[in-house]
DNA sequence: GTCTATACAGTGATAGAC
DNA sequence: GTCTATCACTGTATAGAC
């Protein structure tokens, strides 16, 4: 009764540590510092969690379902084209907090793909998933064999201006990439 | 006599934590660490730098210059669209190596701008050179207005595909999307 | 389940012999 | 200049009371 309303500790977890993460990175984030931020002891982490690593796992997870979500959302547009030009305002519209720490997906999937360790293959994931859904829709629009090159282009576009206007900390950069890639999607 | 082919043990230091920075990032990287690529003692590291954020500024400041010998090497070039292009062919020359833990610029960069640090403003300074380089090129060819968001795009493009690829270890990402820009290339 | 206390392994930085 | 030894501190992880 009235556990509907709770956050899961849990998940409140998760959600703290997906925050630092995006903030500062993986490395230079400590269980203290997510502990401190989900209001719960250091000691009760491991409670949940049987590592760091087992932590920032179930950041990637909660990373992909985000995608996984944005991208059903996207579904109740009739027009691929239109599906795709939204999914660039979804970084116009996140334009102030990527220019501060970068795209919170590709800042932690690069960090931890780097490493070339057993996290590596796990964050490949909610990439996979967001370039196979642009592929879909090129495909959709008639692209055929261009469609996994214009895929990897909308997506590398906009991992590499979250990129550039972090470095700079410029949200305008943002919104004028996004005028760009919305003039060359109507060119397909 | 003879102090012309011996390295010195200061530029030796800088280029192992170049090199060790690009493969694992600097948070994770430490000074034993590139102490013991460097062959010296770690002790001995102090007596060249006064701290480990003094060397990782000698280390972009190599990065800066490393980007400043890249453009003096284009201008041999006649065309401006050619040296463009050329810039782009860098990123496929490297692709091997970029698509195992991104862009050896892009990464340091962006990983110490996110601090919001002292380094940050220090870590503007290589992506701002080639930024700046990309739209007086741009501007050459007649681009007027439109030359800042042309270097906007070139180089957030090869950002992005560096950090896609690396994300899943895909060197052919790089010279598919290299050709995609130079196909762009040919447009303007 | 949640907490405090603490063990244990590094890590940046310094001291001082040679 | 270069080294070894060590300090002070931080971070992950565990133990055990409540």
């Amino acid at each position: 009764m009235g556990h509907a309303e709770t956050i899961p500790k849990k998940r409140q977890l998760v959600e703290a540590a997906a925050g630092l993460f995006h903030e500062q990175g993986v490395a230079t984030t400590t269980l203290a510092d997510i502990a401190a931020a989900a209001k719960v002891a250091l000691g009760s982490v491991y409670y949940y969690f049987k590592s760091k690593d087992d932590l920032v796992c179930s950041v990637i997870d909660q990373r992909k379902d985000t995608i996984a979500r944005l991208i059903a959302r996207q579904e109740t547009i009739s027009d691929p084209r239109d599906r795709l030009g939204a999914l660039v305002q979804v970084w116009v519209e996140d334009n102030d907090i990527d220019a501060l720490y970068g795209c919170p997906v590709g800042s932690i999937c690069f960090e931890l793909a780097r490493t070339r360790g057993p996290l590596s293959e796990q964050a490949t994931r909610p990439f996979r998933l967001l370039l196979d859904w642009c592929e879909k829709q090129f495909r959709l629009l008639g692209a055929g064999d261009k469609s996994d090159r214009y895929a990897l282009h909308i997506i590398s576009a906009l991992q590499g201006i979250s990129l550039t206007a972090a470095v700079f900390g410029e949200a305008e950069m943002i919104t004028k990439e996004a005028e760009h890639l919305q003039e060359w999607l109507q060119t397909i």
